[in-house]
DNA sequence: ATCTGATTTCTCGACTGTCGAGAAAAAAGC
DNA sequence: GCTTTTTTCTCGACAGTCGAGAAATCAGAT
């Protein structure tokens, strides 16, 4: 059932579309602004004077004026106006970034994953976190939102890991990152997830406005996808299935999640490794591979040794068979590829199109767009962004009271 | 992008919660009213009376006052506001409803499918349809919407079919349905589809508010699969992804579209069928099968035949891996089974829950809920007057002009 | 027959919001 | 110093929602 409508929430839904303009575009003028909304001049000005009045945005610095005519104002974020604070969980690492509100980045630094169960993992993430506010001397409160990302399952909703590579079945809860004294929220999502709403709002930045539906398959020792697509309204609708983990092969390989046959148990890094090295199917696959071993595979394969490059196309197949479900189930839209698995495209990109065009989605539709990405990290960075300022933007409306003019 | 909002679009989207409250409900008073959409009564007031003015809705006959008070003004839609012509193509008859705007079938016949092409085919459907209103003595401008639902894959935005059972890649377009002098609209839609969106809104009518998210399984000649799902702002989203020719096995049965391998190669009827007997999985697969065929090889495997049994066994197999695939690419949900094949889920069901429990996304999530309902028709024609009275209102309410109070 | 209470509908004024037009501001050019 | 140009700001008109209370109307008590 649709929610009722009332002059308040025009005015909610108007402000953040200024929001959202300033935040694509970066410092606007009260013309752009009306040109980027479609909103009428006096409406600008009502709004920025109260999001002006709010301490959210602010005019700013004169400057060098250019043409004649009344000198521009530029609005812009406030940037002193709260933080987020981006932690991206690798399979090795812990990244921490503290972001103003303006975007811009303010610290950055990495630390090695330690040993140990959920709770201490959980506990050295909170300490961090700490240092991270400690380092610039900013207060608790201004901290508006912490954006996590793993790789693995997601809980809908709660900032939960349902399922890792790393610890399994057992349940990372992430709502225990942030002790007391943190009005902050904290928000967790799959690690390729962001990168498909990254990729989507590149999209969205070209002219014509780009593709309307992606899907981002991020290769590595565990295989990610994301679905990122525009519905009919215009808002980002973004999801992480469980690609990794969907069935391949009936009673097929072992795969790290204790089940058989999954795509990753094929095209997953141990998975190539162990088909190079034909060890049998049902191995517990090995807790972590080593790049140089795979690369090291990939430069066999390229010199003609037929068993590491049957493992590719095998590993190429199970993506493309993959991939063909992914088209089957969520309908046609163009692939983009990423990760370090890529480094070895050439040896895989055979057997993808191979596992693709068996089926009847691609015979009707053809073979989908596919591209490849390599610098992965940058497009996590910028899917947490994007997906952390829209929510702290649509909070910051949100929670905004009702602010008279001064006079009053 | 989001769209900019406006004092007129609240009113438009206020008005559109009217009237669907009046969808849902019935006659309702003006009191019922503002406890159904949350707005002031005076709001309701003043859409009644702009709704009442435009001819949309009247206020019913005074009905038997019931306890003490001023008595209820009860509204309606005006019957005589508009019609809706429903037509549901099925592999032999193909069958037209009239509906009036208050919802009510007025007149309903079915006619043979014919032979020949898709324009033998569209021309017969166009002669139909004019003999609907002749019969009801309708005039063509009061059509405002006719909606067509058939098995197959339906293009996205153009009432074109894609691929169907009966034409295979010829498309067939209804655009041409509708000859000149008919101001509706045309809407095709998957007849699968349609089944979800009413499975979904049954949900909806249950107290707490039901599922958020369901698949629609339909098991017959061909296997059809529609999703329905309510997003986080309440919408229902719909859609029907193409299930049937998904792939289940490389290099598999030769299925009807031409590839090898589909689900519906090892799930269809035809397929059942070949496999009961033994034909090889390279033949080309039988036209039509009628159901009392399948009935015999299911009473076979009943009478304990293990070929028929076989049969059913895979088809249950195939079923269940798709199933796993879905749930993996679009998240735990209940399915619920309809169609023809239905009679013989006792020979499936163990396939099925064979299919789905070797994968990663049962084990995590457990076996999802799968509900049988038989009577897929009634589920037919109720999507479809979902879908359609919901685009009806919409369109009704986007295409009325400002009506302006009687004295200025 | 009339009054009272209950219940629903209707109406009025206050408030919030958007929009177009034009006034005001401010710099560049002459 | 005046004009031109461009941008910002302001004002009044208009559309919409809401709460409160008036008006309508019936059932039952007196």
């Amino acid at each position: 059932m649709l929610a009722k409508s009332s002059t308040e929430l025009v005015r909610q839904q108007n402000s953040a579309l200024v929001l959202a303009a300033l935040r694509r575009r970066g410092r606007l003028a009260h013309t752009e602004i009306s040109d980027a909304t479609g909103l009428a001049s006096a409406t600008i000005s009502a709004i920025t004077a109260d999001l002006e009045r709010a301490r959210i945005i602010e005019k700013s610095e004169q400057q060098a004026t250019a043409g004649r005519g009344r000198p521009r104002v530029l609005f812009s974020q406030r940037r002193t106006c709260g933080y987020l604070v981006v932690i991206s969980i690798s399979s090795d690492s812990i990244q921490y970034s503290l972001v103003d509100y303006a975007g811009t980045l303010l610290d950055r630094f990495a630390e090695p994953r330690g040993e140990g169960g959920t709770d201490a993992f959980v506990a050295s993430i909170s300490a961090a976190l700490e240092r991270v506010v400690a380092r610039s001397s900013i207060d608790h409160d201004s901290v508006l939102l912490v954006s996590v990302s793993s790789k693995g399952l997601v809980h809908p909703g709660k900032p939960v890991l349902v399922w890792s590579p790393v610890f399994g079945l057992q349940p990372v809860d992430f709502t225990e990152v942030l002790g007391r004294g943190w009005p902050a929220r904290v928000i967790l999502n799959n690690e390729t997830l962001l990168v498909a709403g990254a990729l989507l709002e590149r999209e969205a930045k070209k002219e014509g406005g780009g593709e309307r539906a992606l899907a981002a398959l991020s290769l590595g020792h565990s295989i990610g996808l994301g679905i990122a697509r525009r519905n009919a309204a215009g808002v980002a609708e973004i999801s992480a299935p469980n690609f990794g983990h969907m069935l391949h092969i009936p009673n097929g390989g072992l795969c790290r999640c204790g089940a058989r046959g999954c795509i990753e148990a094929y095209a997953g890094f141990y998975a190539i490794l162990r088909m190079a090295f034909e060890v049998p199917m049902d191995t517990i696959p090995a807790k972590f591979v080593p790049i140089a071993e795979i690369d090291k595979i990939a430069a066999q394969a390229r010199q003609g040794n037929r068993m590491a490059q049957f493992a590719f196309r095998q590993a190429g197949v199970a993506l493309g068979n993959g991939l063909s479900r992914l088209l089957s189930l969520h309908g046609h839209m163009p692939v983009f590829i990423t990760g370090p698995g890529t480094r070895h495209q050439d040896l895989l990109q055979a057997g993808i199109e191979e596992g693709l065009s068996q089926t009847q989605v691609v015979r009707l539709e053809g073979m989908p767009a596919l591209s490849v990405v390599p610098d992965e990290p940058s497009l996590v960075f910028e899917g947490h962004l994007n997906l952390a300022f829209s929510i702290i933007d649509q909070d910051i409306i949100l929670s905004r009271p009702h602010i008279r003019a001064a006079g009053e």
